[in-house]
DNA sequence: TAGATTGTTAATCGATTAACAATC
DNA sequence: TAGATTGTTAATCGATTAACAATC
C-alpha cells in the first residue's frame, strides 16, 4: 500500500476547512464549489483542491463538493469519528478551561479524568470528573484505558510528568506547559505555547509602528 | 530604507529562539555556535544563521553566539522591549488563565482590565484587576490607553465584540474565540484555534494507528 | 598563525499556483 | 449537449539546506 507522506502545511489547514464546511453546513448550503469556498476563506481555489485530493476525490466535475459529505470525510480523516479518552493534568484555570469546553466532548473528546497536586482541589468536581490526587495517576492509568493527557502544568514539572504518562502507555500528549518535550518518537506530542503565540502578536505590533512611524 | 519582508516561517521560529537561549542564559552559557543549538534545538544550523541574518549579524566568525546579546536582540525584535497595555475580554476560565500568567508582565505585558457580561463576576479581582461589566468597555477604552485585547469570549459573540474594539482604536486582538476574525488590515489579529491544535493531534493519532494496524 | 564559525551565495527541495484535459 | 468545475499535471515561487569564502 502506497502512502504517500502528507506535508504538515496541509495538515494544518483540515481543522479550518472542518470549521467552515461546519459553517456552511450550520447554514443550510448543501453544495460549494472550490471557488466559492476559497473566497470565503482568503484562500486559492487551487490550494483547496490540491489539499483535499491528497486525501481523495470528494467532489464531482460540474457539481462541485457536497457540504456535508466533505465535512463528514474531513472529521474521519481528523479521526473525528473515533471516540477519544482523555484526561487533563494540571486543574488550575487552563486545565478548568479545558475541561469545560463542551465542544471537545462533542467531536468525540471524552473527558475522563482530571489531576493536580494541589489537595485543596481534591474532590472538587468539573462537569462531573472529580479532582484527583497525583500520586493517584499511575493506578488510574493502569485501570482506565486513556488515549491522550493534556498537560496544563508549569513547565518545571512537564518533563517530569510527561515521562511518567509515556511510561504509563499514553499514545498522545496536548502540552501547554512552556517548554519542548523530548519524548520517545511514537509518541505523539502537540504544543500550544501560549507565550509563543503572544509573542508573534508583539512581533507584528512593532512591525506596524515601525512602518508607520511610530 | 529597503524593508524586506520576512516570511511568517521564520518569525514563527524566533519565539522558539528566544526560548531555549533564555534556558542557555538561565544556565549560565556565555557563548553558542548554530551547530551546537541546532543540536539541541534538533533544527539545522544554516536554517538559525539564514533566520537570524534576516535581521542582522549577531554573530562573530570563529566565536559563535553570545547568548545574553542574541537573547535581547531577538527579545528587541519581538518587540519584548516595550510595554503592551492589554485587556481581557471574557473572565471565564480560559482569561483567568491568561490573567494569572505571571510570566506576561515579566515580558512587558501588563493587564489592565478585564470584562464579562456575567454579573456575578463584577467586582471579582484577579491579580488586583476587578472584572467590570461589558457595559463599561467603551468608557474604559476612551480612558486607557490599551493596545491589545484578548477575546476568550464564545464564538457567537466574538466577531460583535471585535467590531466594538476596533472601533474603540485597538491595534491588536489576541483571538481565542472558535472563529476567523475578518478585520481592517491594520489591526493585527493572532489567533489561537485550541480545538484546531486537538484535531491536529487526533489526526496524528488515527495516522500513527492506521500505520501499526490498529 | 591556525582553527573555528559566521554570513552569504548557490543548489536543492517542497509547496503553491496556474492551466487544462477529463468528466459530471 | 453545453457549461461548470473537478482532478491532476506542469510551472512558478519560496523556503530550506549545502557549501564556502570571509574573518574573527
Amino acid at each position: 500500500m502506497e502512502e504517500r507522506e502528507i506535508s504538515r502545511a496541509v495538515i494544518g489547514r483540515l481543522p479550518r476547512y472542518y470549521r467552515y464546511l461546519g459553517e456552511l453546513l450550520d447554514a443550510g448550503v448543501e453544495r460549494i464549489s472550490s471557488n466559492d469556498l476559497s473566497k470565503k476563506m482568503s484562500v486559492t481555489a487551487s490550494q483547496i483542491r490540491q489539499d483535499l485530493n491528497n486525501f481523495g476525490g470528494f467532489g464531482q466535475q460540474g457539481y462541485g463538493y457536497n457540504v456535508k459529505y466533505l465535512y463528514t470525510e474531513i472529521g474521519k480523516i481528523l479521526g473525528l469519528n473515533r471516540e477519544h479518552n482523555m484526561i487533563i493534568i494540571g486543574a488550575g484555570n487552563l486545565g478548568q478551561a479545558l475541561a469545560n469546553y463542551a465542544s471537545f466532548e462533542k467531536s468525540g473528546f471524552h473527558l475522563k479524568g482530571l489531576f493536580d497536586v494541589n489537595p485543596r482541589l481534591e474532590g472538587v468536581s468539573i462537569r462531573g470528573i472529580p479532582v484527583r490526587m497525583m500520586d493517584d495517576l499511575k493506578t488510574f492509568l493502569k485501570h482506565n484505558d486513556i488515549e491522550i493527557a493534556a498537560l496544563t502544568i508549569p513547565k518545571s514539572k512537564a518533563i517530569e510528568v510527561a515521562d511518567i504518562l509515556v511510561a504509563s502507555g499514553i499514545k498522545a500528549i496536548w502540552n501547554f506547559a512552556h517548554t519542548d518535550l523530548n519524548l520517545p518518537e511514537d509518541v505523539i506530542v502537540e504544543s500550544v505555547h501560549l507565550s509563543d503565540s503572544l509573542m508573534k502578536l508583539s512581533y507584528n505590533i512593532s512591525r506596524y509602528n515601525e512602518e508607520h512611524g511610530k
